[in-house]
RNA sequence: CGCGGGAUAGAGCAGUUGGCAGCUCGCCAGGCCCAUAACCUGGAGGUCGCCGGUUCGAGUCCGGCUCCCGCAACCA
């Protein structure tokens, strides 16, 4: 049996989540609930991180003083967030937590004995908006060129450093090796660019003095981690690395750890290059032919605006999911997220679009289609699924083969982290067949409505291909969207247990009263 | 030489390895009546930002150019 290990970053409590990191999440519990679909074996990670000065300013802004009532209270609301919204994940990390510090404590020392980090006084400046110190050639007119309005501090303290820049060589090679290992390709490029350019030693601590947050350097309790390097080794708390063996060796490495294009370098440069570092002394860390286990791919998806505008908290833009729900359902906002635009470009997230694709894909052409052929085959059938048996091809929709046409699109687009491609094919179909918009149309070549006065046997074949063909596809569409899926199941009288076998639909089948599966939306 | 994204029908977008330009909305005309005023058909509407190049053939590859967007802070 395969396995399947997803993450998501750990996100900032600095806030509550909003559409953004609703994004991210939804794509790893989309990709969770597919692979489990398929009988993998799963793990699914997400969290919050809790070590960063961003939550001790936010915590300050907010008037409060007790920073651990505070990040139990956020940490609180990104878990039940995800957990109203439906979202399964099988671990919710947190960055204080014991079995992080195990990890983190262990993987430190493990870097510390290849002799990676050394000590060193920092004097240079450090760019608050980077959370990192900048060299003379990063900056631009004496700024920091992501952040050109603010000035840098200039810093003089005594500082751990990571040698990172040991690893270049080995990791280009693993970019070169490694194909897949980051997607989309042109975020590959960007980042074989940073490796060869501006790839070197990271700072990895500060002097505890001077930040309120952080994990302390083991066995220096006047330096406390870099959030960056404490963080990461949160896709290794999650497997038990620290505190679990066993278990650590059967999750690691991470399948796919999914991320926003911002923290690429993180996670491709600095990541791989602490692992392959860490797995020197760390034999957790390494296969069985010796080399580091790294991560098999990083995925970084694009950003969206909203209404055409950057998310922005000031501007008060920043749609909290839950607020779409009423309207919409979070099924609706998943499809919408993953439909509209291609995973790994930028795109817009507009509620005037949401509606549209509302209306037109789920509500018209889904709801009513599934609602028309129940209607029919309760009406015509005594409120049951018609006989199969059927022979003129003309009055069969789809087959055997036809689905697999659809299934292998759907996992090839899988695989590939487009999801909007999947979703196209079940819409559009195959080779201009076998899609969703192709169902109405078929109802409307064979009129089965008409049909039924005069020959019932062709009438059923009609029908139950479709209710079949709605079987199967409910099915594919579970990871997207779960709920609806499972209306779905429902209304054709089938348990989630169903299979993708075709021909599992029993004739006779009791049909309930169809239920609108997407109201439709009023103003 | 700071980094990245984009320019395709009125609007919003797709176009994976180069092979007669697609989708949704909107507009016009028609059909159907099983269904959520839903469904189906046909039509109008594009010099695929500009200039060169490679090719039998380029939205798609190569070179150059123009314009737009994001990169203080909050922020995936």
């Amino acid at each position: 049996m395969k396995k399947f290990f997803v993450t998501t970053p750990i996100y900032y409590v600095n806030d509550k989540p909003h559409v953004g990191s609703t994004y991210t999440t939804v794509a790893a519990d989309v990709l969770a609930r597919y692979h489990r679909s398929r009988g993998d074996r799963t793990l699914f990670s997400t969290g919050v991180d809790e070590n960063s000065q961003k939550n001790v300013q936010a915590m300050e802004k907010s008037g409060e003083t007790d920073l651990q009532a505070y990040l139990d209270r956020m940490s609180d609301t990104w878990k039940t967030t995800w957990e109203e919204l439906g979202i399964v994940f099988d671990t919710f990390v947190r960055t204080t937590e014991p079995r992080h510090l195990a990890a983190v404590s262990r993987f430190w020392n493990a870097v510390k004995q290849s002799g990676d980090i050394y000590e060193s006084v920092y004097e240079g400046l450090y760019c608050v908006g980077c959370e990192g110190f900048k060299t003379e050639t990063e900056t631009v007119d004496g700024k920091c060129p992501l952040h050109p309005n603010s000035e840098l501090s200039p810093v003089k303290e005594k500082n751990y450093f990571f040698r990172a820049s040991a690893y270049r060589e080995a990791l280009l090679n693993h970019l070169d090796e490694n194909s897949q290992f980051v997607q989309p390709e042109s975020r590959r490029n960007e980042i074989r660019n940073y490796i060869t350019e501006h790839f070197t030693d990271f700072s990895i601590s500060r002097e505890a003095k001077q930040v309120s947050a952080g994990i302390p350097v083991p066995e220096d309790s006047n330096q406390r981690i870099y959030v960056w390097f404490d963080a990461l080794i949160n896709y290794l708390t999650v497997t038990g690395y620290g505190t679990d063996d066993k278990m650590c060796a059967e999750w690691w490495p991470a399948d796919i750890h999914l991320i926003g294009k911002d923290i690429l370098k993180f996670h491709c440069a600095l990541w791989p290059a602490m692992l392959m570092s860490a797995a020197k002394n760390d034999p957790l860390l390494r296969d069985e032919n010796g080399n580091p286990k790294l991560p098999t791919r990083v995925f970084a998806h694009g950003y969206f605006t909203i209404n055409g505008q950057k998310i922005s908290k000031s501007l008060g833009n920043a749609i909290d999911p839950r607020a779409l729900v009423p309207t919409y359902g979070f099924d609706a906002v998943r499809y919408f997220m993953l439909r509209e635009i291609p995973f790994g470009e930028d795109g817009d997230f507009s509620e005037s679009r949401l509606t549209e694709r509302y209306t037109h894909d789920l509500a018209n052409t889904l709801g009513n289609l599934l609602q028309r052929t129940i209607a029919m085959s309760r009406k015509y059938f005594d409120g049951k699924v018609p006989p199969s048996f059927s022979h003129e091809a003309k009055y069969t929709f789809a087959d055997e083969a036809g689905i697999r046409a659809i299934r292998n699109a759907v996992d090839t687009n899988m695989e590939a982290c487009r999801f909007d491609l999947a979703l196209e094919a079940i819409w559009s179909g195959v080779d201009g067949a076998h899609g969703l918009l192709h169902a109405n149309k078929f109802i409307e070549d064979t009129q089965p409505f008409k049909l039924q006065k005069t020959d019932p046997t062709a009438t059923g074949a009609i029908l139950y291909s479709i209710l079949e063909y709605l079987r199967i596809i409910s099915l594919l569409l579970a990871p997207f969207m779960p709920d609806v899926s499972e209306r779905m199941l429902k209304q054709l009288g089938q348990n989630t247990d169903s299979n993708l076998s075709w021909g599992g639909l029993k004739p006779g089948t009791e049909l309930p009263e169809p239920v609108v599966l997407f109201k439709m939306l009023n103003n």
